[in-house]
DNA sequence: CGCGTTTGACCGGCGC
DNA sequence: GCGCCGGTCAAACGCG
């Protein structure tokens, strides 16, 4: 959406522009600032131009206000000068505490942007459903529905056909994942079919410090691969999900280049099976983060602007990256507050879903993982020794994310626009709970401490 | 002996 | 068309 439409759209007051340009001595988000209040919004600011000018000693004044009034002060005696310095002076720390409340003005806007994003998206996929209603059920028998959203579902809902090995060999296998004719059945929507396109091939990327090997994140992997990626003297370790046979998550495991205490996972697709509660927090945050991809496949959506409107609580730590190969949302883990502070408060009272858009399934444990999360380092800086820490960290960095009102909301969306009303999913989830409890303490990731060569 | 890792080879996509 | 590079395969190997 156009940010001048935005803000047309939800009835900000557009005067502010025009001050607002004038000076940021604030800084870092002054760019965006710039833009949003450009003077290529001329039909927003053409009212307001001359108001500066009319009181030019009032508030408001630009950068030519600024210009005008600095020019003859260099003609000016030598005693007048002090004056009009101190009265800009005076004029500039006016403008800085009105900056502080126009900013405050646009976060409320942002939110309220926030808001109704999520609930378009919301109709977008609850519309989307009604023409296409049902894809999960191929695969809801084989892996009961609490399990995390089947973002990545063609496989899943082809296993019936792609039996056994979930290779992708050309030489070998003839049912390429990748194939758009295994997206969907055939009585799936067009539209769904390009949005699970997408979508399978959304990864999230999690940055967390670890001298650990790999993150213990609840689910079992099998190396399959090693390779030395290009830029990073550091190899890239590929897994394989091994909690069910056909199971097409695959992740990448591999350290920063920068910062070797920095471990970088990133995950792709989604399990078709259930998973530990341990593994349900990420998995979560996954099929969400990919969710919030597909929203940002829409047409002229800025992606950096939606990833503050889908995790404004959470952007210094989440960054959307449309760039190819695959559209990627980045969780860093690596920097403390103000998530760390939601990371290790207790994880018990998850807010989820709003009434209205939460499935059922999601106002139950779905994240009771997180009830493991009991390290109060959890999302700090602090290397943690062992894996089940490891495990702390990024449930409790997940629980701190799908904690976020805002994320939650597009996790209903995503939810909503993977499940519609399929509805039953709270026995399976409770089922589910029951399968992995004694898993979740395994922590369940490869016990390979070797695997990760340096 | 079974399972998981290692590692060189292979394949496909992509840029030039 | 060629080479680079990421991703995957699969035989070899190690370990319990």
């Amino acid at each position: 959406m156009d940010k001048g439409h935005l803000l047309a759209f939800l009835g900000l007051p557009l005067h502010l522009h025009g001050r607002m340009s004038a000076d940021d001595p604030g800084g870092s988000r002054r760019s965006v600032e710039v833009d949003f209040f450009s003077d290529d919004n001329k039909q927003t600011c053409v009212v307001e131009r001359d108001e500066p000018r009319a009181a030019s000693s009032g508030l408001a004044i630009n950068k030519e206000d600024l210009t005008i009034n600095l020019l003859p002060a260099a003609t000016h005696d030598e005693e007048t000068k002090p004056k009009e310095e101190v009265e800009l002076q005076a004029e500039l720390g006016r403008m800085n505490e009105e900056n502080h409340r126009l900013r405050g003005m646009l976060a409320q806007v942002t939110t309220s942007y926030q808001a109704l994003q999520m609930h378009l998206l919301t109709l977008m996929q609850q519309a989307q459903h009604q023409q296409a209603p049902a894809p999960l059920a191929a695969v809801a028998p084989i892996a009961p529905p609490p399990r995390q959203l089947q973002l990545d579902q063609q496989p899943a809902s082809n296993s019936s056909t792609e039996v056994g090995s979930p290779r992708r060999s050309s030489s070998t296998a003839n049912n390429k994942e990748d194939s758009p004719e295994a997206t969907g059945g055939p009585a799936e929507g067009r539209p769904q079919q390009l949005d699970q396109a997408s979508m399978r091939k959304a990864r999230v990327s999690v940055r967390a410090r670890s001298e650990a090997p790999i993150i213990a994140d609840g689910c079992q992997w099998r190396k399959y691969g090693q390779k030395m990626a290009k830029g990073n003297p550091c190899p890239r370790a590929y897994y394989r999900c091994t909690m069910a046979n056909a199971c097409p998550v695959r992740k990448q495991v591999q350290r920063c280049a920068d910062d070797r205490s920095i471990l970088i996972t990133t995950y792709e697709g989604t399990h078709n099976h259930p998973l530990p509660p341990a593994a349900m927090a990420m998995a979560s945050t996954t099929s969400a983060a990919a969710s919030m991809l597909l929203s940002g496949s829409m047409p002229s959506a800025d992606n950096s602007f939606l990833a503050r409107a889908v995790l404004p609580c959470s952007s210094s730590m989440a960054t959307i990256s449309a760039s190819a190969p695959f559209p990627t949302v980045t969780l860093d883990l690596t920097h403390g507050p103000p998530t760390a502070a939601a990371a290790a408060r207790p994880p018990a009272p998850l807010p989820l879903l709003p009434p209205p858009q939460a499935p059922p399934l999601y106002n139950q444990s779905k994240f009771s993982g997180l009830h493991m999360s009991s390290s109060p380092d959890a999302g700090t800086t602090t290397p943690l020794p062992t894996g089940i820490g490891l495990a702390d960290t990024v449930s409790a960095a997940a629980a701190a994310i799908t904690a976020d009102p805002n994320f939650t909301v597009a996790l209903a969306a995503a939810i909503t626009s993977i499940i519609g009303g399929g509805g039953q999913q709270q026995h399976g989830s409770s089922n589910n709970n029951n399968n992995v409890t004694s898993s979740s303490n395994n922590t369940a990731t490869s016990n390979n401490t070797n695997s990760e060569t340096q």
